[in-house]
DNA sequence: TGGTAATATCGATATATGTCAATGCAACGC
DNA sequence: GCGTTGCATTGACATATATCGATATTACCA
């Protein structure tokens, strides 16, 4: 006897998922988690002489990595004077939201 | 003049990330993603064979990506004679979203 | 104008990651 | 047992990423 198939075919997703990856990639380090969390959690905005003061990271480190938050746009960020200053994008979390409920949608209870 | 501080010192969040960031490295992958999409999308389970045929990938890396998602307990995994039929774990999207939570708390409305 | 301080960019390097061919392993049918 | 099929593992390779020293840029102050 021939086998049989394993099941009837699941329908595989087919939506392009390469710029929702790409925004999980930039969530993917502990270091931007951080600075994330203290940016969401600061009642103004923060600036970057904080991160490289509390951080065990090199100046430039911590550039290159608000760099990719801001290419991101999870973050803005203003120049005053010497010193420049980072927020949380006010849409960063609904931002990430959207993608989780798009890759793996909230069961919702009949 | 000398140089007034930049502002009052914020606080750097001091939580440990590690875990959180590799979670979202888990997710940090467009076809990771679809296979998470397809198995949430799923009525039941989803073969292997199904991941092999739909998406652009050889076998062993279809294979490579089950595992990464396994090992992260996203899904979970069950073999039935020569086939493995997967499932999307059912505490993969709250897991995400609590850490989603922890870095960016959701603001409350007064 | 010249010096200093804060941040960004560049270049180099080590490590991590995605991919696949080759191989191994488990289960099935004969 | 033997061949076949589905999936996992291994090993190799090319690319991406995190990190840092060196340098550039910008703004301030004397």
């Amino acid at each position: 006897m021939s086998m049989q198939r394993c099941c009837p075919p699941a329908r595989v997703d087919q939506a392009e998922r390469t710029a929702d990856a790409s925004l999980f990639k930039v969530l993917a380090d502990p270091h931007r988690l951080t600075m994330l969390a203290t940016l969401a959690r600061a009642e103004d905005e923060v600036c970057v002489c904080d991160f490289t003061d509390a951080l065990p990271l090199e100046q430039p480190t911590v550039s290159h990595h608000l760099k990719i938050l801001r290419d991101a746009r999870l973050v803005t960020c203003e120049r005053r004077g010497t010193w420049v200053y980072y927020r949380i994008a006010p849409d960063a979390r609904d931002r990430i939201g959207a993608i989780l409920q798009s890759v793996i949608p909230e069961k919702v209870l009949v």
